[in-house]
DNA sequence: ACGGTCGATCGCGTTCATAT
DNA sequence: ATATGAACGCGATCGACCGT
């Protein structure tokens, strides 16, 4: 969706206001997606799935929001980032956080945010009415709510991550018939959210909440500017754990307790964040890219893409570029 | 020439015991 | 509490091959 259409609807008007004036406007189909011109303004009226928030320079501001009063708001981290982040001026996390990480924010909640690092944040908003609904198809219509969903602190799941992957793609509407996909796309997190909380009552550990950090921060930060840095070239767990001054296994260990995923699985998910921004160049070779962004074969390139992305990299480009994202 | 897939090899991540 | 090191299973990696 593109910013002329955005502006015709401020975030602030009333929600059936907003739906209605948007369905006059564009076509019901456009309406699933919006882009926010301050973090966190959109108020999801009827029809509005997701927004997304990025910043692609630190700021000194701290954006605060009063929580959606109907339902959940859920945030996936798209790209790392570093923050202050608090729920009712409670400190949630503090520190870096790895792409894929997430976040729940009550019905009504505050939330506060100060940013320290370029962020791409995606805000999948999750209506009470169809939590209370799955709630009562799966547990019983008289399972108690409301619930807190997401437990408080930032978590993983692969599968939510993937999901708002795919809810990311509807932004620019190349998904056909995109506002059913993306309520069936929501509908599926909402689902995965109350698995894992089932989850979590029966094996604690199944659920990759991730904790607070044990490895210190400056560890951490000289850790992750080393990968930075070097992201070009071969990066081994030795050279990592060096660059924070600790041994491997201690390192692997600390990282995976501070961040919620390995430094390896870190390391690669910066890697196809580079090569995605590489591939928009339409003149560069699969193989050159590659290898700028650390890998030693294509073929090695290839798979990884594939199982973070879902798509091969000459897939992948072939549809951003049929979307105009290309760049010179 | 470029890009995708497959199989063998190697290094990573995890666990556990131990030291400081 | 924090850090190190050994052992081991398995997934990541890379070279070879094939298709376009």
């Amino acid at each position: 969706m593109d910013a002329a259409v955005l502006s015709l609807v401020p975030a602030t008007v009333p929600a059936r206001v907003a739906s209605s004036a948007q369905d006059a406007i564009t076509p019901p189909l456009r309406n699933s997606f919006r882009l926010e011109r301050s973090w966190r303004d959109t108020v999801p009226f009827d029809g509005v799935v997701a927004s997304r928030w990025r910043m692609p320079a630190p700021c000194d501001t701290a954006f605060e929001r009063a929580g959606w009063g109907e339902g959940y708001t859920l945030a996936v981290h798209l790209s790392s980032t570093r923050m202050l982040f608090q729920h009712e001026r409670e400190i949630v996390w503090s520190g870096f956080v790895a792409p894929g990480t997430m976040l729940v924010t009550q019905p009504g909640e505050r939330a506060t945010v100060r940013f320290h690092a370029p962020c791409d944040v995606l805000h999948v908003f999750l209506p009470m009415r169809q939590v209370r609904r799955l709630i009562s198809g799966a547990r019983g219509a008289d399972a108690p709510q409301p619930i807190a969903l997401g437990g408080s602190g930032l978590m993983r799941d692969a599968a939510i991550e993937r999901l708002a992957l795919l809810l990311a793609d509807v932004q620019d509407g190349a998904v056909a018939f995109h506002r059913d996909y993306a309520c069936a796309i929501r509908e599926a997190i909402v689902a995965r959210l109350l698995a894992l909380q089932d989850d979590a009552g029966e094996a604690r550990d199944t659920r990759a909440e991730v904790r607070r950090a044990s490895l210190p921060d400056w560890r951490l930060r000289r850790a992750l500017a080393y990968v930075d840095t070097h992201l070009a070239e071969p990066i081994g767990l030795r050279d990592l754990a060096a660059s924070a001054g600790v041994t491997r296994m201690h390192f692997a260990a600390q990282f995976r307790l501070a961040m919620g995923l390995a430094p390896h699985e870190y390391l690669m998910r910066c890697r196809i964040e580079r090569a995605k921004s590489l591939l928009l160049n339409a003149d560069r070779a699969i193989l050159d890219i590659a290898l700028a962004c650390g890998f030693r074969t294509h073929a090695h390139f290839g798979a990884v893409f594939k199982r973070m992305v879902g798509a091969s990299p000459t897939g992948w480009r072939a549809q951003r570029l049929e979307r105009g994202e290309a760049i010179s």
